[in-house]
DNA sequence: CTCCCGATAT
DNA sequence: ATATCAGGAG
């Protein structure tokens, strides 16, 4: 079998997008939020957890948090119980606090727009920054590679890489920067509704034919 | 690399 | 019973 050329994998990368974008039209963050504080929290919540489980939790959260100073104020014990269903519940509560007494001290209570920034707070990665980025500053500085744009990318062969940082700068080189926010959300829907990790539905699939598992 | 960890689908 | 879920820290 003879390896795909960078520019035919580049070609067939464009189709993959053109395909989901036609079968996800209204892709986007599944995660509930207001405000860039909510998605902050909601995301570092969504570690290891379903968007599903997270909406359940944060409904309650952010009634009685508004503000990185309310996390500060609030008992360890008792975000600890808000967020419990999320599970790694000691970790999350833990960070969210540190994070928000940052925020309080270093950036007058609100997010910052600034990877490094963003990087440097507890519970806070690369993913999570993107997320931020993307989704309330309009802000492309890289590709949310999440496990399901991670699973996806693999099995589509856009890449050979095993981390997430260097999957990132694979898909980088392959995807316009124009598409970069787009693209993550496309592979997280199908991700979620076709490609899942046990059970990936390659009969109904929508780009089957653009996958070395079952066209190409 | 290991650890963190509850909810859900298979 | 086990794999998996919008990962990150030590």
């Amino acid at each position: 079998m003879p390896r795909e050329s960078a520019s035919a994998r580049a070609e067939r990368t464009q189709s993959i997008c053109k395909r989901l974008a036609a079968a996800y039209p209204d892709a986007h963050c599944e995660l509930d939020f207001t405000t860039p504080l909510e998605l902050l929290v909601a995301t570092i919540l969504s570690a290891q957890c379903t968007d599903k489980r997270v909406n359940v939790v944060t409904k309650e959260l952010f009634s009685v948090c508004k503000t990185a100073a309310d996390y500060v104020a609030l008992p360890l014990e008792q975000l600890e119980d808000l967020v419990k269903t999320t599970g790694f519940f000691r970790s999350k509560a833990k960070n969210i606090k540190a994070c928000c007494a940052a925020l309080v001290e270093k950036h007058g209570g609100e997010v910052p727009a600034d990877m490094d920034a963003l990087t440097a707070l507890a519970g806070v990665g690369r993913k999570t920054a993107n997320v931020v980025l993307g989704n309330v500053f309009g802000i492309n500085e890289g590709v949310v590679v999440d496990t399901h744009v991670a699973r996806l990318s693999t099995r589509l062969g856009l890449t050979r890489e095993k981390t997430p940082e260097n999957i990132e700068q694979d898909l980088i080189r392959l995807i316009p920067r124009k598409d970069w926010a787009l693209f993550s959300h496309w592979l997280i829907w199908h991700g979620r509704r076709r490609c899942g990790a046990r059970k990936p539905e390659c009969a109904a699939c929508e780009i089957a034919d653009l996958c070395p598992r079952t066209g190409v």
